[in-house]
DNA sequence: TAAACAATTAGGCAATTATCTAAATATCTA
DNA sequence: TAGATATTTAGATAATTGCCTAATTGTTTA
């Protein structure tokens, strides 16, 4: 959960989540969404990669982007925890 | 949103919204329950009370800490939608 | 196979964060 | 009212983060 709410305390990496939503992208395509340099992109989808908030698959000379929503559910259990009494 | 991540973004912020869960504490209580510094808890509460996370209320010389958790809400519904799709 | 393209890695810098000790503020009580 | 207690504020420092440019790695294609 630790890894998981430090990947989120960034709104550009919220937004990459938010993008990846919709589909699949690449990291060329995802950067093109945002004004920063690609390595800073590249920075944070490492980021995200580590808290396993992204998958990456290279295809060619290109690198495929997918969310994986799987591990925000330890951060909506603990959410929810705390709002019961 | 973004405050309540930055506040989340931290193991011992976490364990003091725990503590508070269970009831309201004074500054002094909760530092008890850490290896760290007095200022540097009061420090972290000012953290969380920016945040809306915690409440504090002033009686005598103590300050009480109370937990808020209604600002989780537009947290919860976005990682909710998230998941979506 | 050389040039172009996609992406990451490396290294450096400024801003932010977490921590500490010392000092200040506010309240209580002998 | 003086001293003790509870808490916060101030100021310093080390670690982390986010960003950049330059360099590197891997792949495609003319």
């Amino acid at each position: 959960m630790n890894q998981v709410l430090r990947a989120l305390n960034d709104p550009s990496r919220r937004r990459m989540l938010e993008l990846l939503r919709e589909k699949d992208l690449t990291a060329g395509e995802l950067a093109a969404h945002f004004e920063m340099s690609k390595p800073s992109v590249s920075h944070h989808l490492d980021l995200l990669r580590q808290a396993e908030l992204v998958v990456s698959v290279k295809k060619g000379q290109f690198v495929y982007y997918s969310i994986n929503t799987s591990v925000l559910e330890d951060l909506m259990f603990w959410l929810v925890t705390l709002k019961k009494n």
